[in-house]
Formats: C-alpha cells, sequence, structure tokens
DNA sequence: GCGTCGACTTAACATACTTGAAATCGCGTC
DNA sequence: GACGCGATTTCAAGTATGTTAAGTCGACGC
C-alpha cells in the first residue's frame, strides 16, 4: 500500500527515540520497521485511542502527533498525567495488567501502529537492543511520572508551567521536532492546565508572565524558547531524570 | 546463620505481594527466599538505603518497615514520591537506567534483601511466574505513581489526604499488616505533608478534620481507619489501579 | 456577511493554603 | 529530675491560586 521509503520515514521518530536510550542494531530496526507498517493506525484529534477501563490487547507505537495521558474523578475533574509524543510507545509492558487505568487522548491528529501482544512478544525475543530499548522507554517513563509528582507538589506556578515547557523541549529534541528553538505546540491552555494542576485562568496569567519576562513567545500553536538557560533556571530544571543519552 | 523457618517468615511480605499479583509457582517461591537470604541488610530510620545520582547496582526487596521514595529541589523543598512498604521491591528493572533519580530513605529501622545485577536476571531467568510478579509490580508502581499525580493535581487537602490513607490501607491489607481497621503507622505529619504536597500546618488541620468526622483515629504511631466506606468517598478512592487481585 | 463556537484574555472577588511564630507534649539523655 | 529535641498543635496574617463572569479574537459554516 505504502511504498518502504514512505515507511521508513514513517518509523524515524521511534528509531530516533529508541536509539537515544540503547544503540538500535540493524536487525532491531528493521523488525521494528516490519511491526510498525503491520499495525498502521489513525486517530482524530479529540479521539481516545484506549479508555480507561478497557482491557489491554497491545502496545501502540505513536509515529505522528501528540496524545495525553489523563484520569478523570468522578465529578468531572481531570488529570493529565504525561503527554505522549511522536517516538513513544504506549504501555510497551502495561500488557502484564489485564485492565487500563487511565486514558489516551489525541490531542491532534496521530498515526500510530498497533501491534498485538503475540506479535509484541515476538518483537522483544527477536532483538536484545530493541526489547532493551523498549523496557528503558518505560522506565523514562516512570522517571518522568515521578517528576511530574514533584512537578505538581512542590513547584509554584511559574516554575511549574517553565519546568513543563523544558521537559517537552527536551524530549523533542532527540526525535527532531526542535528547529531554533521552536516547535509546534498543539497543547491548548486547557489541557496545560489539567497537567499542571492549575485553573485555566491561572495558567494563562502564568504565561504571561513568561512571556513578559522574555522567557518565550507563544503563538499560533508555536512555541519558542527564547531564553533555555534562564528557563530551565526559573523552572529549576535538570534534564537528568530524563535519561537520555545526549547527541555527541 | 538463621534457621531457614525464620528465613521463612521474613519473606512472608514479599511472597503474599507477589501472589497478589500472580501466583508464584513453587520453584518461584524457593528462588525467591534463596536470593533473600543470600542478600540480607538492615538500615536504620532516617537512612538513605539508595540516594540520588548513585549508579544502579542491584534491586532491593523490602522485608520489614516503611520508607519512601524522594526527590530534592536545590533550595530543599522536597517531595515523597511513594511509599515503599514491606514486601514491595524497589526498582525491579530500573536496572536498566544507569543512574538513580530519586532518592530512597529509611522512615522506620528497615530489613531489606539486596540482589546484585547478575543474581537478579538469574532469579528472573529461573522462573516465570518469578519474572512476571515482579514486572507486575513495576508496573503497578507506575500506575499508582500516575494516581499521585492525580492526587496532588486535582484533589482538594482533605480528600488528597484521605486518599493516601485509603491507597496505604489497601496496600497493606495484602501482606497482612492490617488488624481490624489498624495498622502501624510511623509516617509524621512532616512526611505526609512532602507526600501530598502541602505544608505541615495545613496537614494537621486537615488531620484534624478527618478525626473530628469520626472517619480515623490516628494516635501513638497507630491509624484506626472507622468507617472506611466514608473515607473511601469523601477521597474519591477506587482502588483499581492498584490492580490486586483480591482474596476470595 | 452574519452567527456560532472554541480558545484566549482580563478583571474583581473569594478562599484554600502557606508562612512564621510560639505553646505544648512526649521522650530519651545526661 | 532538668534539659533538649522532634513532633504536634494552635493562632494570626499573608498570598498564591481558584472562581465567576464577561469580552475579544479568529475560524468555520451557512
Amino acid at each position: 500500500m505504502h511504498p518502504p521509503m514512505l515507511e521508513g520515514n514513517l518509523a524515524q521518530p521511534v528509531i530516533r527515540r529508541l536509539n537515544a536510550l540503547r544503540q538500535l542494531s540493524d536487525r532491531g530496526i528493521a523488525l521494528l520497521q516490519q511491526a510498525i507498517q503491520d499495525g498502521l493506525q489513525r486517530a482524530r484529534a479529540g479521539e481516545d485511542i484506549v479508555s480507561e477501563g478497557d482491557p489491554v490487547d497491545g502496545v501502540r507505537i505513536i509515529l505522528s502527533g501528540w496524545l495525553c495521558r489523563y484520569k478523570t474523578l468522578e465529578d468531572g475533574r481531570r488529570q493529565i498525567v504525561n503527554f505522549v509524543l511522536p517516538g513513544d510507545s504506549c504501555d510497551a509492558c502495561v500488557y502484564l495488567l489485564s485492565v487500563m487505568d487511565h486514558s489516551i487522548g489525541a490531542l491532534t491528529p496521530v498515526t500510530y501502529a498497533e501491534i498485538e501482544r503475540a506479535a509484541f512478544e515476538k518483537l522483544l525475543a527477536g532483538d536484545r537492543s530493541l526489547a532493551e530499548a523498549l523496557w528503558c522507554e518505560t522506565m523514562v517513563n516512570s522517571a518522568i511520572q515521578r517528576e511530574w509528582t514533584v512537578n505538581i507538589g512542590r513547584r509554584i506556578a511559574l516554575e511549574r508551567i517553565a519546568h513543563l515547557l523544558c521537559e517537552l523541549h527536551e524530549r523533542l529534541l532527540p526525535v527532531g521536532m526542535i528547529e531554533d528553538g521552536s516547535c509546534l505546540f498543539p497543547i491548548t491552555q486547557m489541557d496545560l492546565a489539567d497537567a499542571t494542576g492549575l485553573s485555566v485562568v491561572h495558567v494563562n496569567r502564568t504565561l504571561q508572565e513568561l512571556r513578559g519576562a522574555g522567557l518565550i513567545v507563544l503563538r499560533d500553536r508555536t512555541l519558542t524558547i527564547t531564553d533555555l538557560k534562564v528557563l530551565q533556571g526559573t523552572a529549576l530544571f535538570s534534564a537528568d531524570y530524563l535519561h537520555t543519552k545526549r547527541r555527541g
């Protein structure tokens, strides 16, 4: 259906992401590309690709688009617990549990690959570097989750939003989605609020403050970090928890 | 050094904990007990058994005592990101990463088993039920971490503390540390504050409120949940995220 | 071209929670 | 038995953040 060339392009973010954790072998890359090609899927913005309570059937690998993991309280309060970016995979091993404890919703149109449990186990068994990279990614997700707990629990609004922006910047770097400190930023202020545990109004106030300080430009779904060092400073940000090998 | 009987008792919480996730085979239990016996360690209250920045050398399994995982900001603010209870293991697979991104500190005197990387890999390879149970536990830890994010981000103080108490209650049940709704509760109000993202003063106020409502009795390091149903209700608590098979 | 709708923005007000400080209590030490 | 110390408790005052509401802007449909 698609020419091989296109498939290669689609898998680029995933390969770059995993390579930043563990050097993938050629064999691993080939297996991965095949698995991706076999399970291509799309979702529209606003759609949930998995919902809380669903049985866990397999693994999803994001090729393009942004999503978020979130949980909702009975009375409607929502908390986004993580963003899922191109190259990320969802629940590389949550398939050990039987039921999803959270939902994953698309913030933009999304392309992803869905890999059934059996195929995924074959993938893991097929190449050690690939298996390790995927486990690794799961571990990094845990580390991110811990840092979010710290962020929401102990940072004030300004630091908190600054920290989130720093994290997203750092995570988008290895998959090649940052150009000149700018990136597409499809997150609404309401999403930002639900991700930081703040109200929309206060998120807005705080973004104004960051703009006023000349640290960021955020306009037309595009984020530019004008002064990364200072932004990281005000966020008390250190990239260590992302466990990403730096290029070079 | 110790009679086999005593070792069996030491490993009880671990076995019960893992059994609640995956039925362990006899072989798995035997391997586990041997590994535990080989790596017995102690720590005093207040001591860190692992610190942020340390190389990740192996895995620790808690036999008795309470600990917490925590991170500290440059200026001293501290956030506890999880409690570690008897039967829990620390970083069953974080050993895929090279450096700890958080510390683990003992809140009470602690007995634990330290298993080197090689021995641990042999353990995983030696019994499938054991390996699955340990991976499973790691996944549950991620789920707990997500729920903490929700808790701190979207619940008010009263709900937040109630939720934490419900979670601890639920986690202590399968390891047999709840008697008549009561348990040892060695956490200071300051720890509680650092775990919930609140100030000590407000934690105190909120505990008074829970006491006043007749939901809990907390005195002399002992917590009694007087009205579990109502406590869970005010916490908007559902145990689903703990993925624990219920007895019976 | 007008109306609708979602996202963003701003203002005024309310409050949940923090900060700082001091009193009390229990507990182990000298 | 006096002292010191950590944990708990209470008070008073301050502030970061939430809430409610209303207005703007751009995109999109008819």
